[in-house]
Parts: structure tokens; C-alpha cells; sequence
DNA sequence: GTCAATATGTCAACAATATTGACCTAAATG
DNA sequence: CATTTAGGTCAATATTGTTGACATATTGAC
């Protein structure tokens, strides 16, 4: 007789292995953030001004608006960064030519250079453990992270 | 002629493959907390809660310093929490009989029932993802995350 | 047995962050 | 013109984290 889960109805084997993979989310998580982590503390930044420099570097122009969506925080909550970052001139907020109300977010010089800094770190990280686990494995990572990620 | 980053010498094609990887870990992360987050803000706890029930759960008996370890957080960070789940009688913590400076963390029967819960969401939740991926794509995943939480 | 090291617990001061709710301007839209 | 939308800001509050100090009990080295 296989013991099973009150709650889940696994095997005592495959909860075993969903513990492993959550340890696994949650120790690669640890360590993909670390390194951008150091380097953002010595400029007094942290995680969220990280993805703020992100997003609007991957969408030039990008409105407040959309970055809170994607960013999924309050408006209160984005703005001290944000502001941080218009403030240190890594960010540039210019008002849109097409609707007045709308701002444009863009990355500085300055800020392109940090955030393809901090960006660079994570994908020399990536690209490392690619090559190592091979492309097939890497096939099968991003097709179950694509899964979970629209969860 | 390939342009290529500055920083980390990837092509474009390649640097934007590793944007979407960037990409997946940040939200699989976020659809990966989502759930237990929400059971336990119902009851005025939060992620640091759940990783300590989480990992007494796995390790009963477990000392003060290993989970500090593990977790990395400092002392201070982690009474805080461990306290109000002693508290709440959903962990007990005993004075080890091997060596007296030591205590020894478990979960009761009511923080079984909780971790149990929280984890059960994850479970179900990566569970579903390995179905749909597929088991080649779960290995894949293994095999990279793998290398990515030991960096 | 004395003494240093270890494991844990706690406090206080402080800084950083998040949350809620309110209020304001400017611009677009019907 | 009234309403809605995008954005910006403030204040009050709560939560969280950080640093450093200090206390206790227990072990282990000598």
C-alpha cells in the first residue's frame, strides 16, 4: 500500500520530488537575484528599481501605467524608486507627444549602461548554465517555466 | 555582421533569448508564491512564515542556526517570525536532550495541517505544470535548475 | 573546575518599505 | 462643460529589516 497525501493524493516518492523542485525554485530564484543584488547595493538600489530599469529598457517608452502592471505594485510603491531613478538621471520621464497625460519612460545612458550591467550578469549566469545542461534540457526548462509562468 | 552586446558579447537573437529566460524566472516565481501568499495573509503571515514551516516540515527536529542557514536571514530577522509561530502553537520548540545549548524545531499538528496546505498548493501547481510539459521537459527543467540553485 | 566558545533569545534604535486613503493637476473624451 | 484617465504627491501607519549590544545556558578545552 503506497502512502498518500491527505491533501494531494501523491505518493509519499512524487511528493518527495515536488519538495525537490520547490527547493529548486526557490535556491535558483536565491541565486539568479544575487549578483545584480550586490551590485545594486553599493548605489543604495534594490530589487524593484532592478525591474523598473528592466522593463523600460526592454519597451523604450513605456508608460507608468504599464509598468505598474507589469511590475503588479502600487502606484505609491513605484514612485519613490521611480523617482530615485528619474532623480539619479539613469530614468528620463518625458511626456508623450500623442497623449498629453501619458508619460514616456526611457533609460538614460547612464542607465543603460547599469541596467545592461546588471542584465549581463544574469544572462552570462543563464547562458553558463545552458550550456552546461545542454540545449535539450534547456528546451524542456523553458517550455515548463512557460507553463508556470501563465499559471 | 551580428551585432553584438557590449558587455557580454551575445547576439541580439541569442541576448533576447536569455530576456525571455529572465523573463520566465520572474514571473514563474511570482505564479509560484501567488498561492500560498494568499492563504497566508488570511492569517497574518507571510513568505518568511511559510519557508520556516516549510523547512522544519521537511527536517523535524531541526536546529535554530541550520534553518537560519538555509533561509540566510540574520538572527534577528528570523525571531521575529519564529516567535509568533511558536506563538500561534504551530511550531514547538525543545530544548535538544544531546546537547542542551541546541533547540529542536517541529511543526505541531496544527502547523502540519497549514504547512501541509501551503505546500500542497505548490504541489498541485508544479504537478499540473509537469503534466502539460511533459516528462522529457520535467527532466530538463531538473537538470537546469539544478546547476542554476548550486551557482 | 575555570574559562572560552557556542546556541539561543531578546532589546533598542534606526532605516527602509509597503499600504491606504486622500487630494491635486493636466489632458483627453463624450 | 462634465467626466474620466494618467500621473504625481502627501501623510499616517504598519511592517520589515539591520546593527549592535547584551544576557543566559550549556559545552568543551585545558
Amino acid at each position: 500500500m503506497i502512502d498518500r497525501n491527505k491533501n494531494t493524493g501523491f505518493s509519499d516518492d512524487r511528493a518527495a520530488d515536488l519538495h525537490e523542485a520547490m527547493e529548486l525554485l526557490f535556491f535558483s530564484y536565491r541565486a539568479f537575484t544575487a549578483g545584480p543584488d550586490r551590485i545594486l547595493e553599493k548605489r543604495g538600489l534594490n530589487r524593484v528599481h532592478h525591474r523598473i530599469l528592466y522593463f523600460v529598457a526592454r519597451q523604450p517608452g513605456l508608460s507608468v501605467n504599464d509598468l505598474l502592471s507589469v511590475l503588479d505594485v502600487s502606484k505609491q510603491a513605484l514612485h519613490i524608486p521611480l523617482r530615485q531613478l528619474v532623480g539619479m538621471k539613469l530614468v528620463q520621464n518625458d511626456k508623450s507627444k500623442l497623449d498629453g497625460r501619458v508619460r514616456e519612460l526611457r533609460l538614460t545612458a547612464a542607465g543603460r549602461r547599469l541596467e545592461s550591467r546588471l542584465t549581463g550578469t544574469q544572462q552570462l549566469q543563464l547562458e553558463s548554465v545552458f550550456a552546461d545542461a545542454g540545449s535539450e534540457a534547456e528546451q524542456g526548462w523553458r517550455k515548463t517555466m512557460q507553463l508556470l509562468a501563465q499559471d
